[in-house]
DNA sequence: CAAGCATGGATAGTTCCGCTATCCAACGAC
DNA sequence: GTCGTTGGATAGCGGAACTATCCATGCTTG
């Protein structure tokens, strides 16, 4: 297949596809002669993750190149590369403060981590830890509640979706299928999960409040 | 409390403020003399607010005025204003193609709604299904589940959710601090369900795979 | 086999967004 | 009165994600 056709089936212009193969979010394809490239279903299967991760994820297109990278880096164990989406993700500027509210947030998400019996979080820190801080901080900030007590439901909630999301990515056959659903899956369900909650909002509202 | 100090309290430069006083985030200040303003307990809340849903929520500067803008419209009733913050939200694209991925996202989509016992969504639609029917559309183009059995799990804790954070937004005593909270809870609480989601895959996925 | 259009690599340009820097006239404390 | 401060207006900047143009090659068709 020549770009033209690739970008015919996966609704991307050539000049973007160019871009990502600049960019390195595309291996190139197998170079036929000096001036043409022959391109295989995987690199259309490649391009719509990108696309994905990029459009639904809202990834930065130097952190979906990462996430790719970690993913097909074959010198990491299994568990370490199933981890690769989630450590390379969310770019939230950590807690760059230092003020009350975020030393507050973080006793409450160190008392949070243990009571869900969490641990090892600080070991080998994922981004999302500080993600975490950063948002309970800026809620305390606000005045809301956000102790550990209202955090805890939230917390209980998150292990059980990861434990569907653990099964569905077992449920992939191959080594290399489960790393990629475990990007795919973990960075496209986000959009499923809070769109899910807004909707859930609404019916829950209603039901309150109920409007007529 | 004039220009200066506003920004001294809430971390955000002067020039900041006069960006986001021009897009009409923020209330202009009581004018006291011809260039000079005074400015309340109630910018600098607001300012905090504003930076929360800029910064955390990650919400486009245009978004955040309406938001805001919709949850100071005194002219709708309280479920109403309650749903500003869903309404005038998400931003992903709805769904643009109209494809075969497209038609199948929208019957598990309309099947879960149904199994979830969720109706009126079609009557005044939110945003949030648009971006729930193109993200689903997105994982089944990449040929991941995503059937109505695969997305009940996720509705169900969804609804678990949205109870929580009811009762978080009754919690607030007056009528203006209910909406208030329901835009600041929605918005803040996706970082901090998102970040434990990603630390129980985590967890999840050291208890399964488990490196050491 | 020549004409002519398609291919794909390189490079520069465009658009949008969220600020940021510069001016400048009016204030106000010393 | 002097001089730093205030705050409104305007223009500029830097990053991100594309997008448009150029051009040498090469396949294709009459």
């Amino acid at each position: 297949m020549r770009l033209a056709e690739l970008s015919a089936r996966s609704g991307v212009s050539t000049a973007t596809i160019k871009y990502y193969l600049r960019e390195g979010l595309l291996q190139p394809g197998h170079r036929v002669t000096a001036t043409q490239a022959e391109y295989g279903e995987e690199h259309l299967r490649r391009l719509r993750l990108v696309r994905a991760l990029i459009q639904i994820g809202k990834m930065p297109v130097a952190v979906a190149r990462e996430v790719i990278a970690a993913a097909e880096d074959t010198s990491l164990d299994h568990h370490m590369r199933l981890g690769a989406a989630t450590r390379a993700l969310p770019r939230v500027p950590g807690p760059a403060e230092d003020d009350e509210a975020t030393g507050i947030a973080h006793r409450s998400v160190d008392a949070l981590l243990e009571q869900l019996g969490w641990h090892g979080m600080h070991d080998e820190p994922s981004p999302a830890l500080g993600t975490l801080i950063t948002s309970v901080a800026a809620l305390v900030r606000l005045g809301y509640p956000c102790d550990t007590a209202h955090l805890l439901p939230y917390g209980r909630l998150a292990a059980e979706l990861a434990v569907a999301d653990l099964d569905a990515v077992e449920e992939q056959p191959t080594a290399a299928g489960q790393i990629e659903a475990a990007v795919a899956l973990t960075v496209l369900y986000e959009p499923v999960l809070l769109s899910l909650r807004r909707l859930a909002h609404v019916q829950e509202s209603a039901r309150r409040f109920g409007g007529r």
